[in-house]
DNA sequence: CTACTTCCTGTAGTGGCTACAGGAGCAAGC
DNA sequence: GCTTGCTCCTGTAGCCACTACAGGAAGTAG
């Protein structure tokens, strides 16, 4: 049994990041000491861990859940997961795609910009009419 | 001079969000009629067109504040833009690689997923120990 | 005059954490 | 046994950039 540090330290998550799980219900509550501090069984930390990774692969908490109780329940649902991860796959296109317009945009408009020039060409086109909306870089509901 | 809801159409800014802007103080805070109800010039809905192509173009609303301090110093801030526009050139170029190495990541883990297997290698992959740490999708301070 | 729309303020919620404040437990050294 | 210093505890507030209400007032069309 480890406590809560050594619990980040073998997952990679953060000790604040940890409780927060806790409270917000991602991982189920540890056991405490006799002192009142919690007590991470290595399976415990070995699903810390899958969140983290989970995490840095971007998905989000809510489906890491759904991920987590996949586990739980050990049902043939592999599809389920391939599934979820080409939908994410699909977002993760959809972002680079459009980064990559963005990136675009941004090279054009400040390609004329030069040092000591008084009105900005690129502050100027900003500020003009026309010039249609562009996608949001990140995607905000 | 307009309502707000007609500076909202005009800008492609949310109401809500304009009134967010001006709460926050990236946006001056507009007239108002005798009623009480806010009145646009098209110089400030102009402002806005500009703060929301910004960010649409990605920036953080701290950068959109520096440029329309600029614009209102009208200085010879142009490299100063150029600058700034270059680091979040950067940023975005970093984003996609990033994202990059992700899909790749999800593509080999979920590459061997197959419908009706009791146990998924994707979720196996991830639990077990070694198996190192990615870079996070976002970029989480 | 009534019905409807737009607007107002203020507050709370979103996601996924992070950062404190103020206190308690615990191990090691003296 | 006592102090020092570390880790841990709870609870709350903050971050970003919004969004979503609730409950009311103002304006407009018929």
């Amino acid at each position: 049994m480890f406590t809560i540090g050594k619990a980040s330290e073998q997952s990679g998550v953060n000790i604040e990041t940890i409780r927060y799980y806790e409270r917000s219900g991602v991982v189920p509550k540890p056991g405490r000491s006799a002192g009142g501090r919690r007590l991470y069984s290595p399976d415990e930390i070995a699903k810390l861990r899958f969140v983290r990774r989970c995490r840095d692969l971007g998905f989000p908490i809510s489906i890491i859940q759904t991920f987590l109780s996949m586990t739980k329940q050990n049902d043939r649902s592999c599809g389920e997961v391939k599934t979820l991860a080409e939908s994410h796959l699909d977002e993760i296109n959809a972002k680079i795609e459009n980064l990559t317009l963005l990136r675009k945009a941004l090279l054009s408009l400040s390609a004329n910009c030069d040092d000591g020039t008084a009105a900005c060409p690129m502050l100027d086109a900003l500020m003009k009419d026309g010039f249609g909306k562009l996608k949001p870089e990140q995607s905000r509901p």
